[in-house]
RNA sequence: GCGGCGGUGGCGAAACUGGUAGACGCACUACUUUGAGGUGGUAGCGGUCGAAAGACUGUGAAAGUUCGAAUCUUUUCCGCCGCACCA
């Protein structure tokens, strides 16, 4: 009987289908393991190859798992809301809602077809209300809550109006919000702001509600925000790269807008504590330490002072992480936005500056970004020096930003490279306090150095100065001690109609909650997908659902972004279809943290952040136990694209002729030829016929030829490409026959593409249907070619060739069960120890290959085994069957089969790997270190039964020694001695 | 610029705590099975010299530690990813 994936793969599919094997339980004796993918978004353009490598490792590790002996949760659902559905919706008027379905079908057959053991009972997609119904029912709790700094946790917003009604909010500051709230007392900075016991007693609801708005986690404020008009709505940071938007890489401008946010920022500290005990890459700890941006130093306020202005009582704060430099201090910069501008600016100064705040307005946030100019403009202000009472001039610059710190510096150029720049620039003082570690040209940032013209602090290392002048500035009143941060709270809500709507109403300016009974807020279905007015979205054009009947206020017709069901999904799915609970707390207790987690790098700062925020707070609350999603992250590298070119021929000055009739295409050498040399545009096609064998193209006789080439290259669709060889015919069927007339210059009678590694993507013509491979070659050679190509982390290139191999290893494997003629070969003879020894072999090293995820290692331990064995003509059950079970997290299919051939009745998920691990490998060998001169230096490993004899020879026989040995020739001891084999010299 | 990761045959890659570098697979070459193609099988395959045995050399470059370095340390070059006026 042959290797017939088809029939095998149909097969166990179907059964594994009918006898729910991988439905998981919450009830189980067993240990738990929960390995999980990150859910897809559903797109149109279905998968390509890349998509499972993730899904694939995390289904062998759960296989694994569950041979191990492990409760195996193991679950698959769909980031359904979001904004392509809608401008898909938008371009073609079809519904998201059936668009997501549609888009979901073809997700769910192209992945049935892998073989995954996901217990799709579990599904979950966002947008599905039974869902979507948890996440609003979250986001209220997180509207109900405000962070308590003094307990490091949320609390209830209860207990916060209990402390201002006892004590105001004198304990208790409003938190460092970003973004400016209207209607609060007044203060200079809002939030300074304090009132007392009776002061909030007296305050009117408006008041109070907007002072509880300051507090609460998901909060409404007036802010600048990303705004993107092509897509008509507002997009959090991270879904900005580069001043364009991340979905369609559309403009982005800053925008002044009301806006749902969510208080990360307090969780700034937990977020980078939490990393400690978490398994993520370096790599991503890196990432999402550098997007909190944590930094420490004090806040100083400097007197101003001005020549021409009447003596005003100004102070200007500055943020700094280097009090230790004050005395470095030549002029201060305050960014162009700040509110002293225009207090400051003096009457002579006054056009100068106008003129320069507009040139700054004028400025996109992508030219600055762009091009770093050196620009700013004096205000005619000075700042009085704390200590030395020196003038300090004030300067406006772009270089410094509004959002950070207090949106003002001091700068000391002699230790900033920016600072050093503008003083430079505009020739201004540079006062050196760090000696002979400034040269004159270069900003030195060094904290070794010892202080010079401090006064005080002369002669101190500046490490230590920081401390010394921090206390100084505390005491007299001046300064304080401040911790910033880089990064700013998410961007919560979007002027979008596919996503969750907010569970909220306004009314008289007040936001009020729903009831909890009242979820879930359904989205209401929509012909439109207009934004509505002043900015908000498509729900707004619909009165009959955000006017309530017998009720004076309105829904909030904004919906939540694409990462709020997505912050907490991994939870939904240990209790998927609970409709009193978002989850139960025995399921969440039992499951626990997610063990497991697989995705790619590109949600490091996004989905990331957010679900763990989501987890701390939730733990907060004490609703689930533990405060860190994810115990281990595995992010997979991309598998990129081989991309294929074929070179068109553009003949210029073709006036009079007939040359476009034929698109004519160079092959890869000619291509080369005269693109490496250059002279590409001043050869003639006439030249090339010249050039090019004998009779490989017969052109049109009456042609003219005499026209400069110029070549364009095009992407090729790879599947009409043998390796690099071009399937002519298939060519000129392509793109419904655009290149039927097309014409060949051959090199050798074939036409040679070029080839370029890049992302896969449609418009690259470079993607790989998984549905064709495994039609190919079925889904167990797929699965284990995906995982052969390379480590799970890494990028690596698609090539569809090298799948043979792997192919070929399946076939061969099979024949050591299965035979032409006969359905099953296998002998029931003890196996010799030559076969046990390949066996074990392959156990240990498949065993500790899956464990640490190594799995391409695993498949070539495969390869091997099944080569030896084949070699040594082994068909004995004892020596082949373990090999069957090792396979099966890698190949389910074929492995099921073989398992069922064998005589076994159950699937051989349920094969007891423990006892056969005890069976078969424990004990068979072990291993022993050589010390040399007492140290440890190498280790031996040697058959158990082994007598003492044996051992010595071996370790005279071992070339590591040996070698050794050699190359320092001395008297030398060999003994054996306690299973310590040791080498003296 | 800053930070992280990496650089090993024609290609994807192994080498886990320093111990025979290049396992395994692809591609390639020769032979074999076959009427032919595919499949299957055997052998070769880093470089140089050599018919072969073998010798020398070899993990981006340079230096160092070590009996021994792809692996550790320092410097440097290149590539990828992330951040980017964050004071």
């Amino acid at each position: 009987m042959e290797y017939n994936f088809r029939d095998i793969e149909k097969r166990w599919q179907q059964w594994w289908k009918d006898h729910d094997i991988y439905k998981v339980s919450n009830d189980s004796p067993k240990p738990k393991y929960y390995a999980l993918d990150m859910f897809p978004y559903p797109s149109g353009a279905g998968l390509h190859v890349g998509h499972p490598l993730g899904y694939i490792a995390s289904d062998i590790y759960a296989r694994f798992k569950r041979l191990k002996g492990f409760n195996v949760l193991h679950p698959m659902g769909y980031d359904a809301f979001g904004l392509p559905a809608e401008q898909y919706a938008i371009e073609h008027g079809i519904h998201p809602a059936m668009s997501t379905e549609n888009n979901i079908n073809n997700f769910r057959s192209q992945l049935d077809n892998i073989g995954f053991s996901f217990d799709w009972s579990r599904e979950v997609r966002t947008s599905d209300p039974g869902f979507y119904k948890w996440t609003q029912w979250i986001f209220l709790q997180l509207f109900d809550s405000w962070y308590d700094r003094k307990k490091s946790k949320a609390q209830r917003i209860k207990l916060l109006e209990e402390i201002f009604t006892r004590e105001g909010n004198i304990n208790h500051p409003i938190p460092n919000a970003q973004f400016e709230i209207p209607s609060l007392p007044t203060a200079s900075h809002h939030s300074r702001v304090t009132f007392s016991a009776s002061d909030w007693q007296s305050f009117d609801e408006f008041t109070r509600q907007s002072i509880l708005m300051e507090y609460r986690l998901a909060y409404c404020g007036y802010g600048e925000v990303n705004w993107c008009e092509a897509l008509g709505t507002v997009l959090a940071n991270d879904e900005v790269i580069n001043g364009v938007s991340e979905r369609g890489g559309y403009p982005v401008v800053k925008k002044r807008l009301r806006q749902w946010y969510l208080r990360i920022t307090e969780y700034a500290d937990r977020l980078l504590e939490g990393l400690q005990t978490v398994d993520f890459s370096e790599a991503m700890k890196e990432m999402q330490t550098n997007w909190i941006g944590k930094s420490s130093g004090a806040e100083i306020s400097f007197r101003l002072w001005s020549p021409q202005l009447a003596a005003h009582s100004s102070q200007l704060a500055v943020y700094t992480t280097r009090p230790d430099t004050i005395f470095g201090v030549d002029f201060m910069v305050i960014a162009p936005e700040h509110e002293l501008v225009e207090l400051i600016t003096t009457p002579v100064q006054k056009e100068a500056v106008d003129e320069y705040i507009a040139y700054v307005k004028s400025r996109s946030e992508r030219e600055r970004m762009a091009e770093k100019k050196i620009s700013g403009v004096f205000t005619g202000s000075y700042a009085r020096h704390p200590f030395s009472g020196r003038e300090i001039p004030v300067w406006i610059s772009e270089y410094v930003l509004i959002g950070y710190g207090t949106g003002a510096i001091m700068a000391v150029p002699c230790g900033d490279e920016r600072d050093h720049k503008f003083a430079k620039h505009f020739g201004l003082q540079i006062t050196n306090i760090i000696g002979s570690y400034y040269n004159g040209e270069e900003a030195n940032p060094t904290k070794d150095a010892l202080l010079e013209n401090s006064e005080f602090l002369n002669g101190m290392v500046m490490k230590d100065a920081i401390e010394v002048v921090t206390k100084k500035l505390e005491e007299m009143n001046i300064g304080e001690r401040k911790v910033n941060y880089k990064m700013r709270d998410a961007a919560f809500s979007r002027q979008r109609y596919w996503g969750e709507p907010f569970p909220i109403i306004w009314e008289n300016g007040i936001a009020y909650p729903l009831d909890e009974t009242e979820l879930p807020l359904k989205l209401p279905h929509v012909e439109s997908y207009k934004p509505g007015p002043e900015g908000e979205g498509p729900l707004a054009n619909i009165p009959g659902w955000y006017l309530i009947p017998g009720m004076r206020g309105m829904r909030e017709t904004n919906t939540m972004p694409g990462y709020a069901g997505s912050s907490w999904y991994f939870l939904r799915y240990m209790d998927p279809h609970n409709d009193k609970q978002f989850c139960d707390r025995k399921y969440s207790n039992y499951w626990g943290q997610v063990d497991l987690y697989i995705g790619g790098t590109e949600h490091a700062v996004g989905h990331l952040l957010y679900s763990r925020m989501w987890t701390k707070f939730l733990h907060d609350m004490d609703l689930i136990s533990h405060d860190e999603p994810y115990k281990r992250l595995l992010n997979q590298g991309m598998i990129q694209g081989s991309s294929r070119f074929v070179y068109r021929v553009d003949i210029a000055n073709q006036a009079g002729t007939s040359q476009h009739r034929y698109p004519i295409f160079l092959s890869l050498k000619y291509y080369q030829k005269y693109l490496a040399s250059g002279f590409l545009s001043l050869v003639t096609l006439e030249d090339l016929l010249n050039d090019r064998h004998q009779g490989e193209w017969k052109a049109p006789v009456q042609d003219d030829y005499s026209g400069t080439l110029s070549v364009a290259p095009i992407h090729v669709d790879v599947n009409i490409v043998d390796g690099v060889e071009l399937n002519i015919t298939e060519f000129k069927k392509w793109r419904n026959g655009e290149y039927a007339n097309a014409e060949f210059i051959l090199e050798d009678g074939r036409y040679i593409c070029g080839a370029e590694i890049e992302k896969m993507s449609k418009s690259k013509f470079n993607t790989v249907n998984p549905n064709e491979i495994v039609e190919k070659y079925g889904a167990d050679t797929f699965r284990m070619y995906e995982m052969f190509l390379g480590p799970v982390e890494m990028s690596k290139p698609w090539d569809t060739k090298g799948i043979e191999g792997v192919h070929r290893f399946l076939k061969k494997f099979w024949r050591l069960f299965a035979d032409e003629e006969k359905d099953l070969i296998v002998a029931e003879e003890p196996p010799t120890s030559e076969e046990l020894k390949v066996l074990h072999k392959a156990i240990k090293k498949i065993e500790e290959d899956t464990q640490r995820f190594s799995f391409n290692t695993g498949v070539s331990a495969f390869m091997i085994a099944t080569n030896e064995l084949t070699e040594l003509k082994c068909h004995k059950r004892a020596a082949i069957e373990p090999l069957v079970i090792l396979l099966a997290p890698y190949a389910p299919h074929i492995s099921e089969e073989l398992w069922h051939l064998l005589g076994h009745t159950t699937s051989v998920v349920d094969a007891a790997f423990p006892k056969f691990e005890e069976q078969y490998v424990k004990e068979s060998s072990k291993t022993y270190p050589i010390a040399i001169n007492g140290k440890t230096r190498t280790e031996l490993t040697i058959a158990l039964d082994a007598t003492q004899q044996q051992v010595e020879e071996l370790v005279l026989a071992n070339d590591v020694v040996k070698k050794w040995m050699e190359g320092k020739p001395s008297k030398k001891v060999i003994f054996v001695k306690n299973k310590m084999v040791n080498v003296v010299v």
